[in-house]
DNA sequence: TCTGGGGTCCTAGGACCC
DNA sequence: TCTGGGGTCCTAGGACCC
């Protein structure tokens, strides 16, 4: 068995991280960000988790506590933390070529061939090198498995001696590691599955790991066996460096007030509709189907009511207004009035890539038209002088059913009204 | 008043074909 | 009167991730 060694940084606290780079005020101080809608809060600094507070938790629910311990919150500004992100990412990628991008503030490195070296020390290193270059502090977890890095980081998280930065791989308290693993905190397992292991008596990772292959496939399909073996130290899950391209593209929001008006949602829609035909271009492909879905607010007691219905284009397509068409006709469909809806959302599907689009008799492909022209147009434009600068009428100019997002904090990174300026005394 | 958004993968079962 | 079996494709639903 070839021998592989798997690295998993993890920015530490990551949105609240990003708000402190630029705001000294913030250090020490508990902070909570929001996410759309200012509803739940979805990150949270360390000095906000020791106050018993945890992520999920609505924002109205800890008033009384905001202002007892000066919790400071923030509407999640998610420009801000892109860019940091790709700031990081950059800075990782100087240290080995084989970096997989697992989400905004993770990557898994193989340091496979890099035996010659002290992970230890190497972890380290990359730890101190993003710190000094972006201000953000990470975690680093290695081990012979992703899985096991993933452990490896938790350890390194939980355990200041660490400072920061562990290695699982061959340690002799590997076995006493993995049984301090809860099952609900290992990398695969999820609510449902941790539930269920637990009324099998299985509680840890090391029992995880001990279970038989056929019961652990049987209960969990084959995802979850390859979870198990690689806790054991076989590593199933490779490193993906190559982005695959996508194969659905999904824009939905929680309004900041219900709507009612079928007008509302059909802007709604169709902003969001233009949001995701915009990612599909981004990535050179057309698509053939598009899904939308509307819902009314699950936690109130107001009649409730959900739907969803496609539409399929005559051939693939990816200029706005072919989608903008079909998307309207799919929200009349469904749409009932006397509801007070909460949520609308488009899903683009049935995604190829431009050039393999299947030519057809009677109507021109979206690359050989005039079609394509006036799309790359539009994002050219749209590209230099801001998003939306140039838009459809469709998306409304009231927009009452826009997101709230009222504790923002300035783009000091990506726009130049906003960065932060230094007074001389 | 106020409870997120955007993805992927796997499987079971139905439809359909020969 | 008698009413198969196997393969493939698609879809819905359920699980997971951040």
């Amino acid at each position: 068995m070839k021998k592989e060694t798997f690295a998993l940084i993890d920015c530490n606290n990551f949105y609240a991280a990003c708000e402190r780079v630029f705001n000294p005020e913030l250090i020490c101080k508990p902070i909570g960000i929001l996410s759309n809608n200012d509803g739940i809060i979805v990150a949270l600094s360390n000095e906000l988790k020791q106050l018993g507070i945890y992520r999920g938790t609505p924002g109205f629910k800890i008033k009384d506590q905001i202002k007892k311990y000066d919790i400071k919150m923030f509407s999640s500004n998610y420009t801000l933390y892109g860019d940091m992100s790709a700031r990081v990412m950059k800075t990782l990628s100087q240290f080995t070529p084989d970096i997989e991008i697992y989400s905004i503030d993770e990557a898994f490195l193989s340091l496979s061939g890099f035996e010659y070296l002290n992970f230890k020390d190497y972890g380290r290193k990359i730890k101190d090198t993003v710190w000094k270059w972006t201000g953000l502090p990470v975690s680093i977890g290695i081990g012979p498995t992703k899985t096991l890095a993933k452990v490896a980081n938790r350890f390194a998280k939980k355990h200041k001696y660490t400072g920061g930065v562990f290695d699982i791989s061959g340690h002799p308290d590997t076995e006493k590691i993995l049984e301090w693993i809860d099952v609900e905190h290992i990398w695969g397992v999820g609510r449902q599955y941790a539930k269920m292991l637990r009324r099998n008596g299985i509680e840890n990772a090391l029992q995880l790991s001990r279970t038989p292959d056929k019961w652990v496939q049987k209960k969990m399909t084959i995802v979850g066996l390859r979870t198990a073996k690689e806790l054991r130290g076989i590593s199933c899950i490779d490193l993906e460096t190559d982005i695959d391209p996508k194969k659905e593209i999904v824009c939905s929001k929680s309004f900041g007030t219900p709507v009612t008006e079928l007008q509302h949602l059909k802007e709604a829609t169709a902003s969001y509709c233009v949001r995701a035909v915009e990612k599909l271009r981004e990535e050179h492909q057309v698509a053939s189907q598009i899904m939308v879905f509307l819902t009314t607010n699950r936690f109130k007691n107001d009649p409730q009511y959900a739907n969803y219905a496609n539409s399929r284009l005559s051939v693939p397509s990816a200029y706005t207004p072919d989608f903008l068409k079909a998307a309207h006709n799919v929200l009349k469909r469904i749409y009932r009035s006397g509801y007070n809806y909460k949520k609308v959302g488009v899903m683009i599907c049935d995604i190829i890539h431009q050039s393999k689009a299947p030519l057809d008799i009677f109507e021109p492909t979206y690359l050989d038209d005039h079609r394509k022209v006036i799309m790359d147009c539009m994002d050219e434009i749209n590209g230099k002088m801001g998003s939306n600068k140039l838009t459809y009428a469709a998306v409304g100019t009231e927009q009452p059913w826009q997101m709230k997002r009222e504790i923002l904090t300035p783009g000091y990174t990506t726009n130049w009204h906003h960065i932060p300026v230094v007074h001389a005394r």
